[in-house]
DNA sequence: CGAGAACTTTGATCCAACGCAAACTTGACT
DNA sequence: AGTCAAGTTTGCGTTGGATCAAAGTTCTCG
């Protein structure tokens, strides 16, 4: 296995504020793996053996219901941890993890997570701001599900991942990875069907670009204010 | 002022294995208050002054969007922390709290949620673990909305209030607190039309008895059944 | 470079649930 | 005990999206 230099987290907002000699200690005791595109770094209902930092790559949370369908809880990018069950007190990750793409991650023993914590207060503490606000965003989704049209959730999904991942390109801002209708759907409690008339319609429009697993937003503005419920003119 | 007596608390997971010396010493630095029915305990974007701990009663916690809908994000009940902005590093609370019943809380200073979280690492870690359990219920809700049915969402959120707070009474489990139609659809992102309809299809056949402001679970493992998608027989 | 798999589009039909409207019931307050 | 407000029920028309079905595209890989 090859050696991991601390230039490879040092600038990452979970280690932040911590000493070189510290973030050596913790790159000591993790191991690096390349995950290939669709394969899982960990599977939901699985023994939490390790939890995870995304080096490199673009993975995607999901959740399977007992009766097969599929729901989209988040997209993790570089930098971002995941896995990270045993710092909830579980043993058995709650949902997979899927590469949208080849990754690059580092994992490390669930057990030593308690130690971790202590240890490392900042990375502790950074760990629990990181829950803290993926609850505040997963309510948010809530108040989303609860209140809004298709058209506006579509919509959100879409600002959320230019957001996240967005990459400039001469046509727009790019989604930065292989995303297809389907997945778009699993974002937003919907079918395929429906997100791939709604991207055809905002297409017309001339607010996005979209093609085979690919989304470009050509005018963020104009998605947003559709987003936010004013109905887009012409 | 009355003096606060560390049985108040002694008994809450929370404040599980902490000296007497301890509970004392963080019960000095709260005050109690008493919220009347359809009082606020904190509302939706005010500045986060302080945190808080229901001793007694029942706090719905609502987010309201910009165009004036209300989804129930939760209930609190007795032992339960709210207002817990601060440990996620907030300013402002993303929500409302507003007394179900007449209610018993304790307030702490948001300021001395770092202090209290360093001197007490029960406490700190107590409230992290209420974060992640908070997190964990609130993707089930979003995986709920995304894939299930009305019918089936409405289960669902009743039998989670039978499980937290259901009193037995000679017809069956009683949510403890009055809940009108309108609130179990603000819970299920519906509206109180289709709430009101599913619960008379539900006492016709048995599985429930309902009056203002009331609801009273009979059946249990044939809601449960319904909730799971198995559609009742009769 | 040709075949098949994976993904997307588009049309047609259907229905669960919403929105609106009006009546009814229950409790609270005077 | 009577009035009013708040909450609930129920009917009816409408519709946003799901579902079903089939064709069209674009990759991939032998």
């Amino acid at each position: 296995m090859s050696r991991l230099d601390r230039s490879l987290i040092a600038g990452m907002p979970i280690f932040q504020g911590m000493a070189p000699a510290d973030l050596d200690g913790i790159l000591q005791k993790a191991r690096s793996l390349r995950i290939a595109k669709d394969q899982t770094v960990f599977e939901q209902e699985g023994e939490a053996h390790s939890f995870f930092l995304l080096l490199d790559g673009h993975v995607r949370v999901v959740k399977t219901t007992p009766d097969g369908q599929q729901v989209i809880v988040r997209y993790i990018s570089p930098g971002e941890l995941m896995g990270i069950a045993h710092a909830l007190g579980r043993t058995t990750y709650p949902a997979s993890a899927v590469a949208a793409v080849d990754c690059v991650v580092l994992a490390w023993p669930g057990s030593l997570w308690p130690e971790m914590a202590a240890s490392f207060p900042n990375f502790g503490s950074g760990t629990y701001r990181t829950v803290g606000a993926r609850l505040q965003e997963t309510q948010a989704r809530v108040v989303e599900l609860a209140t809004e049209q298709v058209e506006q959730r579509v919509a959100h999904a879409l600002l959320r991942l230019v957001k996240q991942t967005g990459r400039k390109t001469e046509e727009g801002i790019l989604i930065d990875f292989p995303i297809s209708r389907q997945d778009i759907a699993e974002m937003t409690g919907t079918t395929l069907h429906t997100v791939s008339r709604l991207l055809t319609a905002w297409e017309e429009k001339g607010l996005v670009k979209s093609g085979r697993q690919k989304v470009t937003v050509v005018e963020p503005h104009r998605l947003f204010a559709l987003a936010e419920g004013q109905a887009d003119k012409d």
